[in-house]
DNA sequence: CCTGCTCTCCACCTTTCGGATGATCCGCCG
DNA sequence: CGGCGGATCATCCGAAAGGTGGAGAGCAGG
């Protein structure tokens, strides 16, 4: 029996899922969790095997901190992120997190249910969509941009200029040129405005 | 007995919503729609009371266009309109389509339910937070740009520099600085990084 | 009619940004 | 260890963007 943590803030969506799940004799629901908070702190109760975990809570994408916290408990569960959609970074950043796979919520439900069997055995689970963007960037020349260098682009979507995004991250204005300079030439653009264009197009910025 | 037609793309929610309408004595799913067509297929053939309806198909906003066809069946069923999140520009679109109403999937399911039965009964039904979301626009003197003022703002979102966007509309760049001074002003910002960003938050771009 | 409003267009001046170059410090890796 | 990449900063300069002001066209309303 693979006892499972839901994990979602959407009503509907946990309905779907213990829907799903319970139809299997092999699963078990053991709860519902509607905040991150409460899912780890579930997690450390109810001690399942898995926990689906959603990326994004309310408007927020606090999924992959829960799903760290998760994984640094005392007895650890697989953690299996299921999520609405793939915008490449939040990929890494679930995986290097410690999620045990990657789901989206459009996938059909024999794929769920693979996916949670997989990783309740340990193994990787990967939703094929996702392998596929993987697979995609890793042939590509693939472009990456640094922490500080999305942390600063990040604020200049927001419509920053140099000296904001500088007194924000507290360093000069100097430096905030030095790495949108960086940015500019990776994403092969001359402004700013074209640089968060493009990032938004690769999925780096929402 | 009101019977409901559940279009949304993701399997997951369709169990889910599904499975809190089955719960109910006087509601009774008659089929679900995994695409547009489909839902106004079934539509028209099951002939529901009620369409709950996705806006968002896959990566794009089919949902509207689908919530108009529904509407113009020759036995219209009344649509409502289930979606993640509230990109102010899709409310008005859905209305404007001919939706009764507007739920947000983490709504808690009472409020699901009273959405349904509201709405199968002629009337209209608005979460809580939509409806405040509506009332703050009219509350507030809304901004409103000329449609040049948006042409040009539109080319800067994807980049474009003054003199970029002069060429491509046959003006001078010293007229599209004053466009977009005028946007500045509007919107209350001071850059054009400052004012795609408010924009988007508008639901003016996307 | 003509006053007032919006939209569109433009010129001049100031500030900011972007591009180039170079430098220091630090951690990582072969 | 020596090299490499990331993060930090500096300076200089030309090119863009932003601020201010104004002019003409079209239209609603008194």
């Amino acid at each position: 029996m693979i006892r499972v943590v839901i994990a979602d803030d959407h009503p509907v969506v946990r309905a779907g899922v213990r829907a799903l799940l319970d139809a299997e004799a092999d699963i078990e629901v053991a709860g519902e969790a509607a905040t991150p908070d409460e899912a780890v702190a579930l997690s450390e109760r109810l001690a399942p095997e898995l926990v689906l975990m959603d990326l994004q809570f309310g408007d927020r994408a606090a999924g992959a901190e829960a799903t760290r916290r998760v994984r640094a408990l005392a007895a650890p569960p697989y953690v299996l992120v299921l999520t609405n959609y793939d915008t490449d970074g939040d990929i890494l950043g679930a995986v290097e997190a410690g999620a045990s796979g990657y789901l989206l919520k459009d996938a059909p439900p024999h794929e769920l249910l693979a996916g949670v069997r997989a990783a309740a055995a340990g193994q990787s689970a990967l939703a094929p969509a996702i392998a596929g963007r993987l697979l995609a960037r890793m042939r590509e020349p693939r472009v990456t941009l640094s922490a500080r260098e999305i942390e600063v682009l990040h604020l200049v979507a927001r419509g920053a200029s140099n000296a904001d995004v500088a007194a924000l991250l507290h360093i000069t204005d100097a430096t905030v040129k030095s790495h949108l300079a960086h940015v500019f030439s990776k994403l092969g653009v001359t402004s700013r405005t074209g640089a968060v264009s493009a990032a938004r197009a690769l999925g780096i910025l929402r």
